[in-house]
DNA sequence: TTGACTCATGACTGACCGGTCAGTTATTAT
DNA sequence: ATAATAACTGACCGGTCAGTCATGAGTCAA
């Protein structure tokens, strides 16, 4: 990744976080970068491209950081605190900034961007899973996902102190504190609330996309082929046509695909006849 | 308040609350209640006033319902519980949308929004602090902003759930399991670790107010008005003079300012001067 | 010196948005 | 039945924004 690409990337994610992604215009964030408009263009392909990005960026370096978690060597208790001591400081400058693209269902983009969420949210609770059973053993098994889901929102309560009112905190103290008031939580269970079914599935959390979905979006790319014999278009037929019967065959589809790989006009439908597939 | 502006406050939250404030026409919105454009600028004054308007409708009715707690006549957990009960109903679906906005520092609604918010946080603060401390006497007092915070956190945590995937939560269960912990988490209490002034100060998260900006904006104002003579004009000068000296004296601007007071113009550094003075 | 190439620029374009208003329709009063 | 008023409409306007593209500036090999 280039030097500006990330100059971009880090810019664009202030004013994102500062004032939101629509509110934020991409002349705004060429100028607090000291380049022209046009010059944004050669580093991204759109403005949702952009916050594609944005998202990778960040979102990698925090995964990065919570696997590295398992090679520390140091004590059960102490991993656990280090978990909570990354994510105050990854997560506390970006958390509001993602949160609330979260709730922006609208773009194409979003599609990749719940995959890329997903697989964040997925790698901290099995981390999260790891270090609990590590440090209270197996006892807590059942306890998992309302363990889970009661120190995320404790964590999110302290971020949003440290975020809202840019106070100090001493992030080490905090964690330590947070680990401690677990000790507490878990000493006191009886019956768990949730059930590992009713915690969000991560493959579920996707839009699940439909066979009628994709049809229409192989009509239209075909409509503007309009070239009957063309490669792509007939590949297309074929996948349109496998589609439409109830036990379609994958290997059919996916041999039809290769054919799509270079066609910059099918980029989007191959990315979700993949995730179709693999669902 | 009429039908239609309660038909376009309920049909416009939720689609802030789905795509958010800036991405959500005014077309859309009006689309969605099956009236004209027009027709929606004959119940709002514009997009932002809906915006707050949305906030009061929903804010005062978790205020009532929260306050209304007081008068419930049975045992302070009962009470504890309810607290949580109304917080899952009234909040949950409103909640993401209500964070989202408050990250959005931009127009001058906020101002108005950021009061109505923080008239909302003190009350559910005040309450929860008079529940825990009837709950669990006054020796937790040190520890009640670490409390709340945590309880916060745990709240939205399973409001997440709830909204996100769309699950149907036993709500009392829930509210009853969370009091639960709540004791289990109070038992092992030894040090506090945030101190009351680290909590949002709920007067210190308003956005404050800088000489300069005021200056600012009163030479922008004096270029608009052009004419030297004016009495807005000569007022608006008598205040940036005033606000210069290192000691302004209030009872001049606060003096000058009832010339202001009819003048479109100078409608919103009315409110940002009276905020001023009274900081 | 030249010309081919890369990178950067900002004026420009078309789409869209918030807000207005002249005109239409519905309702009520007479 | 008619007039008066209120409620509503959608075409329209000024302005902003994402994205494009003709142009220019800098580099380097021939």
């Amino acid at each position: 990744m280039s030097d500006k690409k990330i100059l971009i990337i880090e810019k664009a994610s202030e004013l994102f976080a500062k004032k939101g992604f629509e509110a934020t215009s991409v002349q705004e964030i060429t100028d607090a970068c000291g380049i022209s408009k046009g010059s944004f263009y050669l580093s991204f392909k759109s403005k949702e491209g952009l916050l594609l990005s944005v998202f990778e960026y960040f979102g990698t370096k925090l995964i990065d950081r919570i696997g590295a978690i398992h090679h520390m060597e140091t004590t059960p208790r102490k991993r656990f605190e280090q978990f909570f001591v990354i994510q105050f400081e990854e997560i506390a400058r970006y958390s509001d900034f993602i949160l609330m693209q979260m709730r922006e269902q609208t773009s194409p983009v979003n599609e990749e961007m719940l995959d890329l969420m997903n697989k964040m949210r997925k790698k901290a609770y099995e981390t999260m899973e790891n270090l609990l059973l590590n440090l209270y053993g197996e006892g807590i098994h059942n306890h998992l996902p309302d363990i889970i889901v009661m120190l995320n929102g404790i964590t999110h309560g302290y971020i949003e102190i440290i975020v809202f009112n840019k106070k100090k905190l001493n992030i080490a103290d905090l964690a330590s504190y947070i680990v401690e008031r677990t000790d507490s939580i878990i000493s006191g269970l009886t019956e768990p609330f949730l059930k590992k079914e009713q915690l969000l599935s991560f493959e579920g959390t996707a839009i699940s996309i439909t066979t009628e979905e994709l049809i229409k979006d192989i009509e239209m790319i075909k409509r503007q082929i309009n070239d009957t014999e063309d490669e792509v278009f007939i590949s297309l037929d074929v996948i349109g046509q496998e589609l439409l019967t109830l036990d379609f065959r994958k290997p059919v589809i996916s041999g039809m695909m290769s054919n799509l790989d270079n066609s910059e006009l099918t980029e989007g439908l191959v990315r979700k006849l993949v995730r179709f597939l693999n669902r």
